[in-house]
RNA sequence: UCCUCAGUAGCUCAAUGGUAGAGCAUCCGGCUGUUAACCGGAGGGUUGUAGGUUCGAGUCCUACCUGAGGAGCCA
């Protein structure tokens, strides 16, 4: 159309004064006669842009005043800071061009009032232009970089596990069985904890990052059938070591949304400075002392027992911080947790539960290194040896003490956007009853 | 899987067993500073599906479908 600079509206304060262009789709227009305000989309923000219809010709004043919802438009026009305008900046139309204009027949469905749940997912391909999934996916996209610097640039090296697995990695999770070549039968991953501890053996420091499927049919705010997580594993590394890393991996997240993403928080009517107040060190209690805490809140659980989502939901009442909860019993906890030595009847594990009752994000621990103390595990539980060959060499030449954890990236988003349900966290939530679009 | 609730215009919702209605969206008209703009007008319905009760059902009953909230399980 021109030669001046096309412009990100999230960068249009370093342009005030100059005239440039935007390309985006029409969020909205306000009409009053021979003066409209369409406000216009481009994906890194909202620009109010003023037309005058004195000002400009009368097709391009014309063609913007018959605009309809989420057409495609390029735009050019002058910067001008201004206090009315939403953002503080507005654009002085000089002319546009419609690249396809949306027909009146089939109007935009999602307009900007009251929208439904059910209507809102069905339209999920279209509703991610809206400011609240925007934000959240911009808030998400920090994270997930927060997270990757902080295992890139503390000595862990990205070492990637299968998709397609051959057997359950925890014996007890359902998993999503998958038709593979000539009557095999694969599974989708839940978990790369047990390829994690080779890499870990190879390399000392490794993560993986990526989707993980639980076939549960739980329908509550907390799941998805798939969703991502992030593993990191450390070899010669203790339950302290896990403890004091996913406390640095969590802090070292919020401070980067803090710092590049407040305005997307705000957006969210986020309480800001509830992720201000986190800080380390996290407060640490044992399975014993959570339990006696619920207990005497009232919960119905006993030793022994695991935590169910109001336990959760009460325990992190008692914290303003994330807190620690280690030293599980060894019945509830996968078969290859590394038991206490002085209480052999519990393990080496730890959950961080989120402040605000978001619950569980990050859950892991120390892995049994003993070649004997594992093979006893496999058969307790009665998994089929010969399926964890690989896994036992691990123990065969050169064990070594080794620990990990898993953070789950949609939780860790709910927690810090402040959102009531998960499905809200992901472009296209995979759910029980939810597969579409 | 179980428990609870809901389904009425494109969307969000009203309607005592007795003529199906409003706001938004769409269309037409008005307005030079609007902020989910406002003002006037128009079109828009097999009340989720199938049965049943009744003189009469959006409303009551049964089954099914779809969705939501919660439980168990988990990140």
């Amino acid at each position: 159309m021109s030669s001046v600079p096309r412009i990100a509206i999230e960068h249009a304060s370093q342009y005030d004064g100059q005239t440039v262009e935007i390309a985006g789709w029409l969020y909205n227009l306000r009409r009053s006669g021979k003066i409209i305000f369409p406000l216009l989309r481009d994906g890194t923000g909202i620009m109010q842009c003023v037309a005058v219809k004195a000002n400009i010709s009368e097709k391009c004043f014309n063609d913007l005043r018959d605009l309809t919802q989420e057409s495609s438009v390029i735009v050019r026009g002058r910067v001008r800071a201004e206090s009315r305008a939403p953002g503080g900046y507005e654009l002085d139309v000089e002319d546009a061009e419609i690249v396809q204009r949306v027909p009146e027949e089939q109007p935009y469905p999602i307009t900007p009032k009251e929208h439904g749940i059910e209507f809102l997912f069905d339209h999920r391909h279209l509703h991610l232009r809206s400011r609240r999934p925007h934000a959240i996916l911009r808030v998400r996209h920090e994270i997930i970089r927060a997270i990757r610097d902080y295992f890139d640039s503390n000595g862990f090296t990205l070492v990637d596990t299968p998709i397609f697995t051959p057997a359950a990695c925890e014996g007890t999770t359902t998993l999503f069985e998958v038709d593979y070549f000539e009557d095999e039968k694969v599974y989708l991953t839940q978990s790369g904890q047990l390829y994690n501890e080779a890499t870990a053996m190879a390399f000392g420091k490794t993560y993986c990052f990526g989707p993980t499927f639980r076939a549960e049919k739980s329908k509550t705010r907390r799941h998805l059938t798939e969703f991502w997580m992030v593993e990191p594993e450390m070899a010669y590394a203790t339950l302290e070591d896990v403890k004091r890393v996913s406390e640095e991996l969590i802090c070292f997240v919020i401070g980067r949304v803090l710092e590049r993403r407040r305005r997307e928080l705000e957006t969210l009517e986020r309480d800001i400075s509830k992720l201000e107040a986190i800080k380390a060190p996290f407060p640490r209690i044992s399975y014993d002392e959570a339990v006696a805490i619920l207990q005497r809140k009232g919960s119905e659980i006993q030793w022994g027992g695991d935590f169910g989502g109001t336990d959760e939901t009460l325990l992190s009442e008692e914290f303003e911080q994330p807190v620690m909860v280690d030293r599980f019993p060894a019945e509830i906890k996968a078969f290859y947790f590394q038991p206490d030595e002085q209480r052999p009847e519990v393990v080496l594990g730890v959950d961080v539960l989120a402040s605000e009752g978001y619950g569980e994000i990050v859950g892991g621990g120390q892995r049994i290194h003993d070649y004997n103390l594992l093979l006893q595990r496999i058969r307790e539980h009665n998994l089929p040896q010969e399926a964890f060959e690989w896994y036992l060499d691990l123990r065969r030449y050169g064990t070594a003490p080794h620990a990990g954890f898993g953070m789950g990236v949609e939780r860790t988003v709910a927690w810090i956007c402040g959102l009531d349900h998960i499905r809200e966290t992901i472009a296209f939530p995979r759910m029980l009853y939810r597969t579409r679009p």
